[in-house]
DNA sequence: GATGAATGAGGGTTCATTCAT
DNA sequence: TATGAATGAACCCTCATTCAT
């Protein structure tokens, strides 16, 4: 939109760049790998398709980056805290950070729930890194069973439905809206949902009221 | 694959047209509907392309009636159940049949969630009939919190996130597979993740244990 | 239309063929030998495409015929007359003819009229017969100049103009109407326009009046 | 045929242009919209299918702009003249001018024909602007029938008789050919023709001869 | 850096026709 | 006769990518 507007004002490399990961975001979440067009993506950044083979290497390449860039992204917001903090305290954190960046984020979601259907066939290659952090949010986990803050129950599959839960938000944004009777143009209520899914979370998993 | 190997057994049009739905629904799961090309669905199901187009209209075409056929099948399996069996048995209940549908028919999940991911293009135009299925799982909620059986929450995010924890084996079967350490072949343990499951979903709701 | 609505009367043999020439000769008129689709000559004559090609031998050979037809016709309904009747009287009965032709069966002439524009490929090879007709309107005119009965001109032009005159409400109807505003649905003043063409040909060829 | 022996002699983006229409003009002459082939048009031009599509929008697109394009000759070349010049000075400007462009450009008149026995489809969406110059033209005429410089006769039909007699040499060139036995190569005899028909003409008009 | 052009493969779809049944 | 199915070519058009300039 605003692109076509103003006319050649000249852009640094890595203005172009970003316009293009943002197209690019935009075009996979909708379409996929697959059915993403090059074209498509150097439209919306305001780039002929000639231009945008100049700064990527393949769609296939632009795709396994931005997919790097939604795991470090990832990495870097969800992180597990401390387990002297007690089940309570980090697994409201956790829901939260994951429910605002489904909310942020939608379409990195999307591009990785896409991946996750199609059985991460670029993905996979990536992932040779140990999966310390999961490792350690089970650790805790199970801490807090033993210790009596929790219920007793499979510690992955906590995980797991955490991620589901929150994950929707994002995923699933059209049929929430949709469920909750929300127009396109206007804000879900975040602070209900996230009110609503945390203690879910807490319930489900049995953790002690704060006395 | 092995319908090239053997030649000319001839099969009867239902057949011909099962084998075209089964190939659709493989190709619209894995790249969705832009991505999905006639050639492989042709291919796939021991079709040329112009012998596809022979039994289909379109490709477009194709897809509306395979969603058509998802949206049909969770209508017809997907029963709230009896108000009057209260909330642990109904809930237990519907959060099995949503499992076990997504453990058998995890494709027909990914197509759903390709289409909402895309803000449901194909889907919104189908979908004029009125949502009493919903409106009638809530009013049932509603009813058993008024009646102290269980605590008091949103309905409809309730229903919301039931969906996204039953959903995920469909769409995310390859996440949980990595995350619970089971290769590709193998089955997952499916009452292991129906138990933990359905206690997390009875807990968070507050659902009262039975004497 | 009506082929539609009731469902398989059987019909015989020559009243297939007859649909079918007409489905043709519809296409044909719209599309040109290459632009129509046995599909949809098919479609119009409630045929399969199979059915139609069990009737006809190829599209080539269907067009062929009814070029044929269409030469027959003409040259059944386009006699020039007899000498004796003088200029006055041949002329208006010819123009009338051709004039009503193209009123009645503009399809036929725009048929015609294509295969012409491409420099007639297929009715050149079925041309072999010698132009006896146009010769004898020659020799009719030639007589009329000499014996002063018109003006002198070249009479293969004469022949040539009045074709032109009258074939154009045939395959420029559509031209006609809009020019005359006369819309879709309703008739050209056709008597209107006899007369005026009548005695714009009668003019231009000096013709005297009637005493 | 010629452009296939010598490689690669570049040529600017306004002479493939040109020489698109040029092919484009021809295939659509010859088989319509409908009939017309990129992949002839794209030969004639020298190009690859998918080079052509580089340089157009699509067929359709094309075929449009050629169809304006025709408009705008006609418009431009077909002016009416000066009501006092009197008829016989206009109406012989006008017939030469009319059967100058049959003689020079008869494809496009065939394109045009086409449109018309097609009902004027493409051509109708585009004519919004009032046909100003037809009433010119008719008021022309009526004036100088009141003036008794020509017999009383309906404007508009003269006008259209006028059209058919010259565009006659364009749309039915090659049963001109046959009739006045000239063969392909060889050139009709315009100067004839222009006298014959211009003649023809007045005559038909009842204009008086100059003194 | 940026542009216009080219390319060969593949996109979905229709073609005229044939062949069993 | 009529029907369903098959076929291989052709339809219009877009694809991702490369290459001079």
């Amino acid at each position: 939109m605003a692109q076509s507007d103003q006319k050649k004002i000249k852009r640094t490399r890595p203005e172009v760049m970003d316009a293009i990961r943002d197209s690019a975001i935009a075009e996979f979440a909708l379409h996929g790998l697959k059915g993403a067009s090059t074209q498509s993506i150097a439209e919306r950044a305001g780039l002929s398709k000639a231009q945008l083979h100049y700064y990527i290497e393949s769609k296939e390449d632009l795709y396994e980056k931005i997919l790097e860039h939604v795991v470090d992204e990832w990495i870097r917001v969800f992180s597990f805290g401390d387990v002297e903090l007690g089940p309570r305290r980090v697994l409201s954190d956790y829901v939260r950070k994951k429910l605002e960046f489904s909310f942020d984020q939608p379409l990195l979601s999307r591009i990785f729930a896409n991946e996750m259907m199609r059985g991460a066939p670029v993905l996979t290659p990536m992932m040779s890194r140990p999966r310390t952090r999961t490792a350690h949010a089970v650790e805790c986990i199970n801490h807090w069973i033993e210790q009596g803050l929790m219920r007793t129950l499979d510690p992955m599959l906590l995980m797991m439905n955490i991620w589901s839960l929150t994950q929707y938000f994002a995923d699933f944004e059209y049929q929430a809206r949709y469920m909750l009777r929300v127009k396109e143009g206007q804000p879900l209520d975040q602070e209900h949902i996230i009110a609503e899914v945390t203690a879910f979370v807490l319930q489900g998993c049995g953790v002690v009221a704060e006395d």
